[in-house]
DNA sequence: GCCGTTTTCGGCCCGACTGTTTTCAGTCG
């Protein structure tokens, strides 16, 4: 049993315990212990066996115990008997906004609603108004949250490239009135989550009534959920919620890291801060023992340091070691965009792209690189205009012109992206050995078992020819689940083989995720961005890129396009 | 259920907003 899926029984666990109305201190336990054990670098199972799963911060006797049981047996028989008091339908009742588990449990008892069918069928006749604490309100706002949940509109979240674009919209309109100071974007966007379910914006502003009717009376707002003093949510009309919080300028520093978040990051900033006798919130630290004695930082650096903390970057705030990790001054030194100096998959007009290679050069040369590869599709992908063997010949020939005549300031590697076929490459060993870089990728039999794939994966990773396994599991973000691969085994062989796994920054994909990243990286895999562009705009998504390898706290030296031209030769060469 | 240079018991992060109340419970982030 993987450490994830663990995690996933105890989360589970801790729903069924919000449902029964146990102690909420209780799922807070088993959601802390199953957080500790996604972010573990060694396998559960071995310190089982080593019999040290309590030193796993959260995990005590009961839950350690239960962690043995669910390993040997397969279930938890605790679990198994409060399954057997909440019927399974009660879960997707506690996704409409408004209900948590109290209202959940409460219509449950006393109507018997296990479903998001009943629940709307009780609201519409009239039913829940009946019950202690719910009126005709809380009626409406039901109905209204099962609309939403229902609306194919409403059912995604946003890809991180379009919240972006939202984002900034709203930033550069708020931005018209006087009365705001500043404004920054908070929440998972400001984390750089890969999709974002809301947008939370922050403004400082000594006049938040002002701002507040200004904001409200945007014209994409289909619906103002709630607005008070210094906070107005709304729903934007491209099918997603808006959050503004509104604080005065002394205390935006405060407030931009609280509302980055993330919740749980915060919950732990907030316990150093008690240690030190103060309460921080939204607006600052107050001293808890010494009234008068509160402190307003100047910056989030200054929040920070406050708790004997350095600086955190926002895409580390998840509570997944970073806390510990600063206590230890061993906080990674992120990779930014500008430590990219290449990018090595990107498509010309000799497959499926819009741009000749000379002005794909000249465009990656205005961004700063100083090398790209144009690394095409490869014959048996006749939708993308494959190249044959032939055309990509001729294609070598002008890369080799180019390098030599073009005065580009930019040096060119001739590359292929091989698609993987059922049982080979999708061109011979000898052709492959010509080229200065060779991607390969799956782009047929997505649903084959997993062993197939797997097979053809390693069949590619073994391939010394093959430099770099691009999109590694081939999902497409809110379209396509990745193949049936098991990515363990793909980082194991991708040590072994010394092959490079992309981040492939299309904001479709971006695959490999975070997660997958941080593993691949742990366990010593090369990785490497890139923008897989097939028009000049896309070189920008590398940006996405680098997001998601931030998030997974890589470092320059762990990413293979951080090299110069030489160390990326070097590397090439060594393999 | 977990945990301890204030604690082996009694806490467990903090506040905004809404609705159904008549001082607070529930939800949300």
């Amino acid at each position: 049993m993987k450490n994830y899926e663990i995690a996933w029984i105890l989360l589970e666990y801790a729903d069924l315990l919000d449902l029964t109305g146990e102690n909420p201190f209780k799922a807070r336990a088993y959601r802390r212990a199953a957080r500790q054990l996604e972010q573990l670098s060694q396998p559960v199972t071995e310190l089982n066996r080593q019999g040290r799963l309590t030193e796993i911060n959260g995990v005590g006797s009961t839950i350690s115990n239960q962690i043995a049981e669910l390993l040997a047996t397969g279930s938890i028989a605790a679990m198994e008997s409060l399954k057997k008091q909440v019927p399974s339908g009660l879960f997707t009742v506690l996704t409409v906004p408004g209900v948590g588990p109290i209202r959940a449990h409460l219509f449950y008892q006393e109507l018997g609603i296990t479903s998001l069918a009943e629940l709307e069928e009780a609201a519409r006749k009239r039913q829940l108004r009946k019950l202690k604490g719910i009126g005709n309100k809380v009626e409406a706002t039901i109905l209204d949250g099962i609309r939403r949940l229902t609306d194919p509109q409403f059912s995604q979240r946003l890809p991180l490239a379009l919240a972006d674009e939202y984002a900034d919209l709203l930033i550069s309109r708020l931005n018209l009135t006087p009365e705001v100071v500043e404004v920054a974007v908070a929440g998972s966007l400001r984390r750089r989550v890969e999709t974002v379910g809301d947008l939370d914006l922050l403004v400082a502003t000594q006049a938040p009534e002002d701002v507040g009717a200004f904001f409200r009376s945007f014209p994409e707002f289909t619906k103002i959920l709630t607005a008070g003093l210094t906070k107005i949510s709304a729903y934007h009309r491209g099918g997603f919620q808006v959050d503004l919080q509104m604080v005065l300028p002394n205390q935006f520093p405060a407030a931009l890291a609280h509302f980055t978040g993330s919740k749980e990051h915060n919950i732990r900033l907030r316990q150093l801060a008690k240690a030190k006798n103060y309460r921080l919130n939204e607006y600052g630290f107050q001293n808890l023992k010494a009234e008068g004695s509160d402190f307003l930082p100047t910056s989030e650096a200054e929040l920070f340091n406050f708790i004997e903390l350095p600086f955190i970057e926002p895409e580390l705030r998840e509570d997944r070691g970073e806390i510990e990790a600063a206590q230890a001054g061993e906080l990674p030194q992120l990779i930014t965009v500008t430590d990219i100096q290449g990018d090595l998959h990107i498509h010309s007009r000799w497959s499926d792209g819009l741009a000749t290679i000379e002005e794909i050069a000249r465009a990656a040369a205005a961004r700063g690189y100083s090398y790209i590869a144009i690394c095409d599709h490869s014959q048996s992908l006749s939708i993308a205009k494959g190249l044959t063997f032939q055309r990509l010949q001729a294609q070598r020939q002008e890369i080799a012109n180019l390098n030599q005549h073009g005065d580009l300031g930019i040096f060119i590697l001739s590359g292929i992206e091989v698609d993987i076929l059922n049982d080979q490459l999708d061109f011979p060993d000898a052709v492959l050995a010509e080229a200065d870089v060779v991607v390969a990728s799956i782009h047929s039999g997505f649903k084959q078992p997993p062993e197939t794939i797997m097979s053809r994966i390693e069949l590619a990773l073994r391939n010394p020819h093959v430099d770099i396994l691009a999109h590694p599991t081939g999902r497409l973000l809110g379209r396509r689940a990745g193949y049936a691969i098991d990515l363990d085994r793909i980082i194991d062989l991708a040590v072994e083989t010394q092959t490079a796994l992309e981040i492939n920054a299309f904001p479709d994909r971006l695959d490999l995720d975070d997660r997958s990243t941080r593993q691949a990286l742990e366990r010593g895999a090369m990785v490497v961005i890139n923008s897989d562009s097939h028009r000049l705009e896309h070189l920008d998504n590398m940006r996405y890129g680098v997001s998601v390898a931030r998030r997974a706290w890589a470092e320059p030296h762990q990413i293979l396009n951080c090299r110069n031209l030489q160390g990326l030769r070097e590397w090439l060469t060594s393999r």
